[in-house]
DNA sequence: ATTATCTATAGATCTATAGATAATGC
DNA sequence: ATTATCTATAGATCTATAGATAATGC
């Protein structure tokens, strides 16, 4: 995945982005506005409207580097599994991915997504190990959904209390092993 | 599932929880604001406030109301399966009761849950026809997951175009399938 | 000169309380 | 009498713009 040419970040910018990643994981979604991105940065907040255009730009590049990030460790393990166990490497860097970030997690695969703001095959280029792992487009696709809800409800704490999520996660993989 | 004992809810309050999931069916979360569901019964905001005691409290009888329906559609697909199709049967349900309310099934399975406001047993009981349905509790957990992140992803229109889910959902199936 | 910052503030909300007034129940 | 409603409003936000001032680059 490169750039697309001529979106670019200021070294300026990719400090805001980054104050807004830190704010986001420290304090949660409720957390971030300009005001607490500026504080971060020991700036006002208007003073970030000279950097970028609105929120919504600045949640896009969040979410456009945590896509990049999931996607890049999930092709990472692709690489690094052996001929067997493809489906077991991607699913346990999906899971260690993503709840490392839960906070950036969320905002990334939740509500609607603004997609005229990201690059245009980033979100397919991060599913893609899935399918190269499984092969059956629709049977990865099932597996991405497992995979999304196991590490979805476990952020959200809906897990009843005591449950061995290892075992899920195993069973789960179980169940989708080739 | 019976109402624990001092938890009725006066004819009022039930029409401003239905007045509540009108407002929230219609015009998401966004627009779930007092203001608004006062509007919809013909009335003023603070007025409401002589019904319930915050926001929280209307929110989480929302929720309540969700997991109710969706806990009773599952126990009733369960049931009407032959000795064969529970999984089936119970996934059917659980895919069709959700899309047909998506912004109460966010609301009522996404984010933090204030599970001081809602009945103790309800979630339990809701998720019950999984593990009857698959008889194993971490077999049954991966497919609830699985279920769940096929609904939401749906709701938020995550999935590439041109996705053919119901394929998905049988994939799915036949993974889980004893 | 240009760019980045600041102060001040418009304009939109939202939840919830206080106290006055109207409607209802005995 | 009691309960349900109303008006008025406190108190907290938030995003974003306008215009003045300071810092930087040539």
């Amino acid at each position: 995945m490169e750039r697309p040419p001529g979106t670019e970040r200021s070294p300026r910018l990719q400090q805001v982005v980054e104050a807004a990643a830190s704010v986001l994981g420290d304090d949660g979604p409720e957390a971030l506005t300009m005001r607490r991105i500026a504080d971060e940065l020991g700036m006002r907040a208007p003073s970030l409207y000279k950097h970028l255009h609105d929120k919504a730009g600045l949640e896009a590049a969040l979410i456009e580097d945590a896509l990049f990030d999931l996607g890049d460790a999930l092709h990472t393990a692709l690489l690094e599994s052996g001929r067997q166990g493809g489906v077991a490497g991607v699913l346990g860097a999906y899971r260690r991915r993503s709840l490392e970030h839960p906070n950036l997690y969320r905002l990334a695969t939740s509500g609607r997504l603004r997609r005229d703001l990201l690059p245009p095959s980033l979100e397919e280029w991060a599913g893609q190990p899935f399918f190269l792992a499984v092969g059956e487009p629709s049977r990865a696709q099932a597996l991405w959904s497992f995979a999304h809800g196991m590490v979805i409800l476990e952020i959200d704490d809906r897990f009843p209390a005591g449950s061995d999520l290892d075992r899920t996660w195993r069973a789960g993989a179980a169940a989708f092993a080739t």
